[in-house]
DNA sequence: GGTTGTCCTTGACTTGAGTCAACAGAGCAC
DNA sequence: GTGCTCTGTTGACTCAAGTCAAGGACAACC
């Protein structure tokens, strides 16, 4: 497929002329990136932005001793590394594909003179923007008012609400990148999935997981109720 | 001060013209609120965004059991509550004034007609988005792979930047929405002070805190080091 | 087939920070 | 003055979740 073509099919770009998308294919980049290479890094000057086209990339922050907090996976369609076009020119987090990954580039003069005459890009900007600050908002939520039981059990039930008549869910990501996800470490996910599992909220196996009491976890993830015990 | 000389002030409409200028005074709302009332609610429909007058206004979470995390405080000039102009039509969080305040409410329908029309406020408004998600992630880094010292030594040391030659830093609010501003509580701050001056990083009178030891404090807030025992 | 590396789990232990309770000082109301 | 609320501090205790260490399952690769 053409970069014109990838393009008339990115949700941002929904609403752009013809000649608009032909604009922005000339100067746009490809790029793939292996698992475990960088793409960018935290605080590092940025002059552009992507949207992944296939794969799925990590954006993650890092502790001093290397201990990362996700903060989000984004798929084909989405567009990442896009604040620095706005404010400030440096990446405010680091990210990595999952796995081999293609993404497109677009250079930020480009780019910033499009949405000046651009009213439907523009909104749809400002949409994506308010989405990730309202998904943030509720990770701080989460990270400062919940333990980790609510916080896994808001994170089954919301792959749930996708995939909505089933009342399995299949984990997206292994079980050490979910860890990192819910700001936690594998040995805690792996004992609350077991605690869930004995206490019957959940059955596990292996990536995928059957929610068996749906309002129970809904009471764990808001806090009203904590697992037991034993 | 009438609504449109406020409206010119304001580093968001920088760049806007008179008489555009004049059509967002026509349609801005003044509102004044008491210490304690409620501004908006977490999940309460939003037709529009605010931007404050005097006073200060705070943005926060509330878990089950009453525990605050703020996410925001806003003073004069500041825009807020503008997500749900963008996406979802609900407020993310909670909003209340620290003190009494006076606010500018801009309606959601008029807003987005300006801005379709106007690169400069476009870009004034993303610069804002970005800038706020470039926090929450410093926010979301800080409470998921920091120690509540960590935190508290990078709050000291942001809140010295501004007044950079002096070693002094004035805390803006009291200790109690400090705790909640960091993600702990009155007591767990109370006692790292305490610490924290025993170790001879900072000193502490009332809200003014010196800070002696700066280096000592970096290091605490990239984990570096970690505050002894006693 | 064996080696290697990734992913996941389990056990024993430690600890940061929260809960609960009590109290002191400041400011304000009456 | 006396009482009241708000803010901040301190002590004793508890507990969620982290660290450290070990081992199992599995696939990939030579």
């Amino acid at each position: 497929m053409d970069k014109k073509a990838h393009i008339a099919q990115m949700p941002l770009f929904e609403g752009i002329s013809e000649t608009q998308q032909q604009d922005l294919a000339s100067i746009a980049l490809l790029k793939t990136f292996e698992r475990g290479e960088t793409i960018f890094s935290d605080g590092e000057a940025g002059n552009g932005f992507y949207v992944v086209l296939s794969g799925r990339i990590k954006i993650f922050k890092l502790s001093a001793d290397g201990k990362e907090q996700i903060l989000h996976i984004f798929g084909p369609g989405e567009p990442f590394g896009e604040v620095p076009v706005f404010e400030g020119r440096r990446f405010p987090a680091n990210s990595e594909p999952l796995e081999k990954s293609s993404v497109m580039f677009f250079p930020r003069t480009a780019f910033i003179d499009l949405i000046k005459r651009n009213p439907s890009l523009v909104l749809n900007m400002l949409g994506v923007l308010s989405r990730r600050l309202r998904r943030f908002a509720a990770m701080i939520d989460d990270l400062s008012l919940k333990e980790v039981p609510g916080r896994l059990a808001a994170h089954l039930l919301d792959l749930n609400a996708r995939q909505p008549e089933s009342s399995q869910v299949a984990l997206t990501v292994p079980k050490n990148q979910l860890a990192a996800m819910l700001g936690t470490i594998p040995e805690t996910l792996s004992r609350i999935l077991q605690k869930m599992t004995q206490q019957g909220f959940i059955k596990v196996d292996g990536k995928n997981i059957s929610l068996l009491d749906r309002e129970g976890l809904k009471e764990l993830s808001e806090g009203l109720r904590r697992l037991s015990h034993e």
